[in-house]
RNA sequence: CGGGUUGUAGCGCAGCUUGGUAGCGCACUUGGCUGGGGGUCAAGGGGUCGCGGGUUCAAAUCCCGCCAACCCGACCA
């Protein structure tokens, strides 16, 4: 195939867009592969576009060789399913949700678990058709509070989504695996860095999950890496303190703390104050700091919720979100201590937080406060603080939740080690042990070999196909554009004709004919009277990885190979240009 | 969800304080020069000034509402 640059529907700019922050989203827009059409939608280009279908040729490869069959569902779906495993009501205002003329309700698929275990259910009732794995590769629609960053977070994009049905756990597992072996080949051979780690499943149920992150500064997921895995920061467990035999402890005792309503001011007055300080100086990590939120449930009802950590330390309200879902989280206001007049702001102590204290306020702490662990903490009287609270002999928590801020060095139980980095990412596939959630709400039943009805267990696997688009750009993209792996190149050569002579264009098209035999693509930049530093910029830009420039030395039977990835130019015969580009890796 | 900033030609921006002919650069059209790193000269085309309402003889400009984009925040006791 070949492609004339004056007749493409292409036009690049020169400047970044004033609204786009992160370099894909800008270098798409730039580079005339995407226009904003609506908040959190795009159109694509014709380059676009050619690079979309390469990254959705690959995937439909990998899922067919891996034994996965196709099939595709309208966006538009009926309520009625949805309503039947609750997710009509569950997934809340980003559900996109539309009548039609009689007034019946429809909603635009977000994900389509509903349809393939009804599908499923349609026309299978035996053992012996199980284990299927189907997919498709659909636009979904989500309602996005904040779409952002152009394709990484858009209200309409496009997944591929998958489902597996089997009859027992064991077949859930090999299937899962299946589907996790089969996400590698394909993040592998999209040139797309990853790394898996474990994860809630959130709003999908079900119990185990891994999430495919592609690192990157503008990702949205913060994951922490230990000795012995990696995790989202949503899913990891901290390892809980040692307890600590407090027989031999000093008690407990009320000091005058004035205007130490902060963990900072506390602890700078505490050590100067020769009766307060004890054998070392205090520090943040010695407070307990005790923090108060709402909880809304899904019936609307709300409750207050306190949390004691360490004063080192914050409640990470994405990690606190993840603990209480599907209840969700609002600060403590004003209007919320006035309902409990026994909370002091600024001077909460454990004394008035618990089910047994008069308040009946639900108190969770941090792993970190072990039986036998003491603290200097809020007394409940403004200018005043605990010294000496021992967990579990002066206060009993309710229980234990593990939301603090995560930290290089920390140890973890969940992945298993010492924490050595935290880092942002970008997910772009998600994988799901579900379980029975909606084969029991859809009633999925097979009949097993005895002749009894079991119910099916399924596994639903995701790829964010446009976000994937976006990764691949963020990931490989310098400082002069885009750069696309060659499998996913929207064409495989980018040939420049440099200079005006009649004899570079003949020599440049039959230079593409060539290439075109030998199986390439080619997209001529045959524009005239524009200038070569105007056309070698634009190359860059579009990123394409090979370039051959057809110039002055064309007379001579010899043009220029340049490599964006290697970033390298190298003359050669033309005779050898075929050659030089099969090299090119 | 809350706060801030912004919205004027395809892109980047000025004009708004003090109401009165809508401007600049790039891109686009025509012609010339130039021709290996966003070159140059000349002449042009293109705008419901985000949307709706109000004030006024008159609104891009003042007022109200809405929408959208971007950034920050949501506890830090």
């Amino acid at each position: 195939m070949q492609y004339r640059f004056s007749e493409m529907f292409l036009r690049t700019l020169r400047d970044n867009p004033a609204d786009a922050e992160v370099a894909s989203h800008s270098l798409l827009i730039r580079a005339g592969y995407l226009r904003r059409a609506a908040a959190g939608g795009y159109t694509w280009l014709p380059l676009g576009l050619m690079v979309l279908n390469k990254v959705t040729a690959v995937i439909r490869e990998e899922m067919n060789r891996a034994g996965f069959q196709e099939v595709h569902f309208p966006a538009l779906l009926p309520r009625e399913p949805y309503e039947a495993t609750n997710r009509w009501t569950e997934y809340g205002p980003a559900l996109f949700r539309l009548q039609d003329r009689r007034g019946a309700d429809y909603l635009l698929a977000p994900t389509h678990e509903e349809m393939f275990t009804l599908l499923v259910k349609d026309l299978y009732s035996s053992y012996k058709d199980l284990p299927v794995s189907l997919y498709q590769i659909q636009t979904k629609y989500r309602d996005e509070a904040r779409p952002r960053a152009g394709l990484l977070r858009g209200r309409e994009f496009v997944m591929k989504d998958s489902y597996s049905f089997d009859v027992d756990d064991a077949g859930l597992i090999t299937s899962y695996q299946k589907h996790r072996a089969a996400y590698q080949r394909t993040f592998e051979r999209l040139n797309i860095d990853y790394v898996i780690v474990s994860a809630q499943s959130g709003a999908m149920g079900g119990s185990a999950s891994e999430e495919f992150l592609a690192p990157a500064a503008a990702g949205e997921d913060t994951y922490v890496v230990t000795s012995g895995g990696a995790a989202n920061v949503e899913a990891i467990q901290i390892a809980p303190a040692a307890s600590i035999d407090f027989a031999s402890l000093p008690a407990a005792t009320v000091h005058d703390t004035p205007d130490t309503p902060t963990i900072q001011s506390l602890v700078e007055f505490s050590n100067s104050k020769p009766e307060l300080v004890g054998a070392k100086p205090w520090t943040a990590a010695d407070t307990l700091k005790n923090v108060v939120v709402r909880l809304t449930h899904q019936d609307g009802s709300t409750s207050a919720l306190a949390i004691g950590v360490p004063g080192d330390r914050e409640v990470d309200m994405r990690r606190l979100e993840a603990q209480v879902y599907p209840a969700t989280v609002t600060p403590f206001g004003d209007e919320d201590f006035a309902k409990y007049p026994t909370l002091v702001k600024g001077y909460i102590g454990p004394g008035q937080l618990g089910k047994h204290a008069s308040a009946k306020i639900e108190y969770l702490v941090d792993p970190r406060v072990a039986p036998g662990t003491s603290w200097i903490t809020g007394a409940n009287k403004s200018g005043s603080h605990v010294f000496h609270l021992v967990a579990d002999r002066d206060f009993k928590p309710d229980g234990v939740i593990d939301v603090a801020d995560v930290r290089v060095g920390d140890d973890c139980v969940v992945p298993a080690g010492t924490v050595t980095q935290l880092a942002r990412g970008i997910e772009v596939g998600h994988i799901f042990q579900l379980g029975k959630k909606y084969a029991e709400a859809l009633d999925l039943k097979v009949l097993n070999e005895n002749g009894e009805q079991i119910t099916v267990t399924m596994g639903s696997y995701g790829i964010g196909v446009t976000r994937a688009v976006a990764v691949i750009a963020e990931q490989h993209h310098d400082d002069k554009g885009l750069r696309w792996p060659r499998a996913i190149s929207p064409v495989d050569v980018h040939l420049v004709i440099a200079g005006k002579d009649e004899s570079l264009f003949t020599g440049a098209t039959e230079l593409a004919n060539t290439l075109n035999a030998a199986g390439y693509s080619v997209l001529i930049d045959d524009r005239v009277g524009v200038s070569v530093g105007v056309k070698f910029n634009d190359a860059e830009l579009l990123g394409i990885p090979t370039i051959i420039v057809v110039g002055k030395k064309f007379v001579d039977g010899v043009v220029e190979l340049r490599d964006r990835f290697a970033d390298q130019a190298v003359d050669v015969a033309l005779t050898e240009v075929v050659g030089a580009v099969q090299n090119l890796k």
